[in-house]
DNA sequence: ACCTGAACACCGTTCAAGT
DNA sequence: ACCTGAACACCGTTCAAGT
C-alpha cells in the first residue's frame, strides 16, 4: 500500500483509540502493536503521529485533562476574589468535575499524577486554580499548598476504588485476623455510594478546615 | 547446576530486589528477566518461588505496607475510645507513618492504590483503622468512608511530587499561556517543602473538617 | 509525507531435563 | 525441591523500501 492518498490515521484517532483500550482492558493492554491492530494498519505507522509511546501517552492524558471544568475560576471582577468568600464555592465545583474527569479513565491516572510536565490542558489547570486562589486573598505559598493538597485528593480518589479493593468473598475475612471486618465482603456491592460518600466527606471536611484558616490570616492591606 | 544443596533464592531475597529495582528505575524496569540476572540466577529460577510475576508484586506491595505503623490505634481500654477525644491524634499519627512508608517507595503506589486485596498486612491496616473509628463512636458508614478519604488523601500524596511535576525551565511558563505560573519553575527546587507543607496542611484540614462533623453526631446510647 | 515488512533487543511464561 | 536452556508468543523501536 504504502503512502494512501488520504491519511489512515492522525494524532486524535490514535489518542481515542489508545484511550477506549486503556480503558477497558487497562494501561497494560496498551502496546504500539495491538493499537496498530486496532485501527487497522502496521506497528511501526504510529511512529510517524508519535516519535515513541511514551509522547502518545502524554496525548492521551492531556485529552483527559481537557474534560476538566475551570470555567468556574473565571469570575467576572468585583463578582468574587475581592472579598474571597466565592473560593470554596469555585474549589468544590472545580474538584467535583475534576474527580468526575479522571474516575472516567481510571486506569491512566497513575501518568496523569506524575505532575503537568509540559501538558497545556495540565498547566492551564494549574494556572487557574493558582490564580484563583492568589486572587481570593490567599497567600501564594499557601494557594499552592492548597493546590498540592486537592490533586493529593483528586488523584487519590479517582485511582481506584475504595470499596472493590475488598474482595467480596466473605471467607478472605477470617474473625481471628481481622476481628472488625466482617462485613467487608459487601463494601464492593455499594461501590457508587462508597466512594461517592467518601470523596463528598472529604471534600467538604477539606473545604471546612481551609475556611478555619482562611479566616486566621492576617487582615490583607 | 540444576538443584543447588543450598537455594540460591528465597521469596524475601526476591521481593527485596524487586523493591529495589522498582525504587531506582520504576515499575517498568521490573522485568522477571532484568530481577533474575539481578540475583545471579536465569530468567524462570522465579517461578519456584512466585507463581506469576502479580504475586511477587503482590509480595513487594505487602512488604510496604507493613512498614505503616498501626500502634496508635491499640490503646488500652478506657484510656481513649470511650470518650473519643483521641481518635484525631491516632488519625493524624498513622497518616504520617502511611504516607512516609509509600513515599519512600512512589514508584509502586499505583499497584498499593488498587486495594487491600487478600494481602495480609493490608487487610490488618484496614481493620485497625476501620475498628479504632468505630469504638471511638463514629457510625459504621462513617467510620468506612474515614477510611476511605484517609487513603485516597495518602496515596494521591505518595504517588508523586507535586513540585517535582512542574518542569524546572523557565521557557515552559509562557505568560500569555499561564499568566499565574510565573514562579512555577522554582518548584521543584523545593519540593521537599512544598510537598510536606501540602500534605501538612490537607492533613490537618480534614481533621478539623471531621472534628466538625463528630461534634454534630447524635449522642450515643 | 505516510505506510509497509524485516529486523533487533527485549518481554512473561512453560516445559523437559538435570540433580 | 530448585535450578537450567530452549522455546513460544509477545513487546518498542529502527530502517530501508515503496508511492
Amino acid at each position: 500500500m504504502a503512502r494512501p492518498r488520504t491519511p489512515l490515521l492522525s494524532r486524535e484517532r490514535i489518542v481515542a483509540a489508545a484511550l477506549r483500550l486503556i480503558d477497558e482492558e487497562g494501561l497494560d493492554a496498551l502496546s504500539t502493536r495491538r493499537l496498530a491492530t486496532e485501527l487497522s494498519v502496521s506497528g511501526p505507522s504510529l511512529y510517524n503521529h508519535f516519535a515513541t509511546k511514551d509522547e502518545l501517552l502524554d496525548a492521551v492524558v492531556d485529552s483527559v485533562i481537557g474534560e476538566v471544568d475551570l470555567s468556574m475560576f473565571a469570575t467576572a471582577e468585583g463578582e468574587a476574589g475581592a472579598d474571597g468568600t466565592r473560593w470554596p464555592e469555585a474549589l468544590r465545583d472545580w474538584a467535583r468535575s475534576y474527580r468526575a474527569a479522571l474516575a472516567a479513565h481510571p486506569n491512566i491516572v497513575p501518568v496523569l499524577a506524575q505532575g503537568p510536565g509540559r501538558r497545556p490542558n495540565a498547566l492551564r489547570l494549574a494556572d487557574a486554580v493558582f490564580g484563583h486562589l492568589v486572587e481570593a486573598g490567599w497567600p501564594r505559598g499557601q494557594a499552592t499548598r492548597i493546590g498540592a493538597l486537592m490533586r493529593y485528593f483528586v488523584t487519590g480518589s479517582a485511582l481506584a476504588s475504595f470499596a472493590a479493593g475488598f474482595p467480596a468473598d466473605a471467607e478472605v475475612y477470617d474473625a481471628a485476623d481481622y476481628p472488625h471486618l466482617g462485613e467487608a465482603h459487601r463494601l464492593a456491592g455499594h461501590r457508587g455510594s462508597v466512594d461517592e460518600g467518601a470523596f463528598e466527606t472529604g471534600l467538604e471536611a477539606l473545604l471546612d478546615g481551609l475556611a478555619l484558616r482562611f479566616a486566621r490570616l492576617p487582615a490583607r492591606s
